[in-house]
DNA sequence: AATGCTATGTAAAGGTTCTGCAAAGGAACC
DNA sequence: GGTTCCTTTGCAGAACCTTTACATAGCATT
């Protein structure tokens, strides 16, 4: 099967050598030469991977991986001037699943974008199912809004992205900093109560079950149990 | 929990001081010399993600990296001389999902963990239901429970981390230094009685057998006796 | 058998860390 | 200025890990 792949680079020559590269190796290449239009592209069109430089002529790479990281987890490999250490780490933060110095060898980015691809395929291989019902909840993931009994859920923006995140891996347990990284795009640092909070509204908003829906798995995270 | 990692490095002084960066940052460190004992460690299934030198006295690390992939797709981050295009392809192709060169930055060995790390925590959601049954115990492992005869055992984390390790060895000796490292994540100091506590604790809540179904082999450590 | 040393079992106490939640502070937006 | 929301702060309570202390069991030596 083809991958496709976004380019994100406003450097015109360098995006056309490597597209020209990309395509010869087998994948699908779609281009943008800034940060408005790649993220325009990578949240609309279909793509499998998206290889975003830093510096852009308008927002930050970084800005977009951002962004993107609000909504999806698309693979981002970041492009960056070699040895800026600060961009590469930052990047890695908000989400990166890769980086490549420039100038950079394009035998050299195939083989990361097919290292990615290549897990991504692996873990996603028992199937994306696209259900959205987990119990008595619905989501609706174009809304952004989540149903209790076809009632909605009053949720402010935070904690529709902890349930959804949630319910995502209803079941299984969520960890506190893969949490904090998923729905709320930064790292958990010592004594931070957020998590905490948000968590404890959203109990009070799902209201009370016995054991609640929303357990706590002391030292790890929390994890969603689906009730009829 | 914490993240398990294993460290497979020739070099003693650059091996020890990753070793403590990366306890330093929340990992539990597994280490190996040699591409041997590498593989063993990484196919005895104790940790997350393998980090591993291509250079090694042995066996080369790619020849670890293809074996492993013959049997399991645990994470490998493969550790190259700077500049050596060919190992770095190589690896990839052989299913690396990330090299970095020697020497490295450990904050950057950390972010690129993390960022793996991330990946296959999210991707894992719906995914294979890692199910294992031990005679009447049944592991869940993305519950992170354990049920005896389909009752869920009321176990505290600890408590599960040792009965995990032991399942998995079900039948042969774990010794004790080796439990709480693999377990406890620390080594195991003279006059430490913890582990023996977890294992009192643990043997009240799986009820009473004869003879017990967690056997001490006195001087050495303990072995989990399957029981229907 | 008796002795002594060491390893293990376990109750109880101690102390640390984690969590729940109310309330107050801030930031962003209108 | 008001509203809404996110975050911080503080405290209380719970859950947990570890230590302590003593009893017991294994093993080697005498």
């Amino acid at each position: 099967m083809q991958n496709r792949v976004l380019l994100v680079e406003d450097d015109d020559e360098l995006r056309e050598l490597l597209a020209r590269y990309l395509s010869g190796q087998g994948f699908t290449v779609r281009e943008a030469a800034n940060g408005k239009d790649g993220l325009t592209l990578a949240l609309g069109q279909h793509c499998d991977i998206v290889v975003l430089d830093i510096m852009l002529p308008d927002i930050s790479g970084l800005e977009v991986l951002r962004e993107l990281r609000s909504q999806t987890h698309l693979p981002v490999v970041l492009l960056t001037a070699r040895g800026d250490e600060t961009d590469r780490i930052v990047g890695f933060e908000v989400g990166a699943d890769d980086y490549i110095p420039k100038p950079c060898n394009p035998r050299e980015l195939v083989a990361r974008l097919h290292a990615i691809l290549r897990r991504v395929a692996w873990d996603q291989k028992a199937g994306v199912k696209a259900e959205q019902n987990y119990g008595d909840l619905r989501l609706e993931s174009d809304h952004r809004r989540i149903y209790q009994n076809d009632e909605p859920l009053d949720l402010t923006a935070t904690e529709y992205e902890i349930l959804q995140v949630l319910l995502a891996h209803a079941g299984s347990v969520v960890r506190k900093t893969d949490l904090m990284q998923w729905a709320l795009g930064r790292r958990l640092e010592a004594f931070d109560r957020t998590l905490d909070m948000h968590i404890s509204n959203l109990r009070k908003k799902l209201g009370s079950d016995d054991p609640p829906r929303i357990e706590t798995v002391r030292g790890l995270g929390y994890s969603y149990r689906v009730v009829e």
